[in-house]
DNA sequence: TATTAACCGAGACGGTACGTCCGGTCTTAGA
DNA sequence: TCTAAGACCGGACGTACCGTCTCGGTTAATA
């Protein structure tokens, strides 16, 4: 898949390009995931499907690609480092929710997840592009928490960012409740329990 | 779809019935999932389309099928009440992550998920045969604690069997590490710190 | 290539069949052979591309099967034996000549010729269904004639088919001149004389 | 098309020219002239595609062109005068037999013939550079045969031409039989005795 | 016990989209 | 400055399956 950022010097056509992941972003929110084909998205750009299958291995890549084009998604949620440890997760786990509520993510986003789920190369591309950087910023901020006394000092990053996004993300994939910044809220208190020393009283609140 | 258990008695032949089913398991082994066609069941379970589709309605509700029919998931992995909450949920995830942890059921399972994702009908289907009552179990285990004060006595019951599963779905669906006994068993201590009463003092701070 | 006359049984839709002959001798009228395509077919047929695949090997078969479909080519220009070899052999290139003369036959009969040239499959049909029986009915035509003492006693059957139609087809297909009855006559005369016995004068006329 | 023996003053590459031409006798040679493609011969002449486009109009030419150039076929073959006919028309149909026996000239021809029945273009180059100088040279032997005497005073020289070569290209189209040189000798003979003044008496009927 | 209606296997059917190939044009990099 | 290389738009290819349909040929429950 052509990086958005650095594109194939070999890539002749920018136009063609952008007017592939438009076309696609268009016809996701007109017909959805499903009924979308190659052809349609080739249609729509005004591009040969060749070009198409030149630059992206699968529908799923383009409809990827569309989807970071599309949004501020890559780079991703700021995670800032306030030293108020619920705040900042409060920060990221709010707009993710708000993200996932809204129909047209959600609705994009569950089709990228159903391919995910069955083509390593995406999953591949996704881990690399949407989850690890999310992944390492917060796991950085646990550090920092963990450095700051804040969770219990043998907390394992890993076991962490579980922790921290499981449940909402398993809330949102079967579809068990709306997702609510309450919610949101909820997780972030009941992720803090779950990393606080869990004896000795407290926790240094900022 | 037709139920397992109580077959439609207009339905002549027991045999094209479970043919199907298992000429499908065999297929999503053999081929995986996204090559799995509707002609292939047929001709391998040696039974006609139509067959096909006069009992289920779309591929991933064969695949359903055949994957309730292979294993014993249906009617759930048992939610035992020994009074060691702990104990009990160890009970439910240690099994729950083998056999995510196993290739089949992993790649079956995921299958399923993905179709899922975007397919409000099986959805549905899914949540009544195989979430609800897992849920449903493990809420009411989670009550019983709760009554015998092992837990907060405010704990949203839902919000438990999120934190309490989240997680682990979380780390199975983006294959962030291996599904071990070990890691199950530090999820459910993560839990029980969130669902725990705040015990001494200190808790969320707010 | 199932046969016109013995439907394959295992044909459902007769009406299928016949309107993909039917759609492609308009299409062949309307755009030429050349632009003439499988799709196109399929659409003007109302008919799946599969179904045209499935009974036909190539383009080719099915326009040859549409011409011969579409005239009386089949079975042949009647070449009777009135005891008059010279008006017989007129009787049957005259016909011809109109035929390769007219603007519709000519041009599908050119495309069906460049696919022969190419085609062994396609050469073999042609043979089969118009090209031999031609050639037999001319041979026992000319066998009657050799019996009846009008052309030399030794005479090749084989070469003397020859040197009747040969002629034509060449000022046909290297378009050296206008086809009419005259010069039909004309090569008639003049394969009379090859096929005569050289000297001894005469020939015994009816 | 560019004329071989007079190179357009603004080619820039004799080099791509002939490179293109054998690689288009090579292409044919291996994998027939069905599957040859444009791109093909660039690709093997190492040659852009533009460039084959620029110099030729159709890969017909292409391939008319490479034939011409690989062969002694144009300027024709000699057709003497020695003042005997039959030998020297021996002369020329027993070499075009034996070239049209070639397996490889019998495919490129073949080829050629079935472009040149749908295309007028090509159709007018082979005219101008085979067909007709062999037409013309055969019409001025007959003429001269016809000033000796040989042949009948009115013969048509036009469709003398058609009695002599018809029936050897309509053996060689159709595939009815072997061309040997004994068959030549007889199409001589026939074509002869067409040709003759009806001597004695007799000659054709009506 | 014979009839008959349904279900069954098989697979043809009208379609849609696939992923590939190639035609003919246009752009770029480099000799 | 021109060429090789090949990206580009377009469109047809032949294939794979879809979901529907039409066939005979069993069944299995009536009559």
């Amino acid at each position: 898949m052509a990086s958005r950022t650095a594109p194939d010097p070999a890539r002749r056509s920018e136009r063609a390009h952008s007017a592939v992941l438009a076309a696609t972003t268009e016809l996701v929110a007109e017909i959805g995931y499903g009924r979308l084909t190659i052809e349609a998205i080739a249609a729509r750009a005004g591009v040969g499907k060749q070009t198409i299958y030149r630059w992206w291995p699968s529908k799923g890549a383009v409809v990827f690609d569309a989807f970071l084009a599309a949004g501020e998604h890559e780079g991703g949620i700021a995670l800032p480092d306030t030293g108020d440890l619920a705040a900042d997760l409060r920060a990221v786990l709010r707009p993710t929710s708000d993200e996932l509520a809204d129909p047209d993510t959600d609705r994009t986003y569950r089709a990228i997840m159903a391919e995910i789920l069955n083509d390593p190369a995406l999953q591949a591309e996704h881990r690399t592009r949407l989850l690890d950087p999310l992944l390492a910023v917060t796991r950085d901020r646990l550090r920092s928490a963990r450095e700051a006394g804040q969770i219990a000092p043998d907390t394992d990053l890993d076991l962490a960012v579980e922790i921290v996004y499981g449940p909402l993300y398993y809330r949102w994939q079967y579809r068990l409740g709306p997702l609510t910044h309450e919610h949101a809220d909820r997780l972030v208190d009941a992720a803090l329990r779950a990393l606080n020393p869990p004896s000795a009283g407290g926790g240094s609140c900022a």
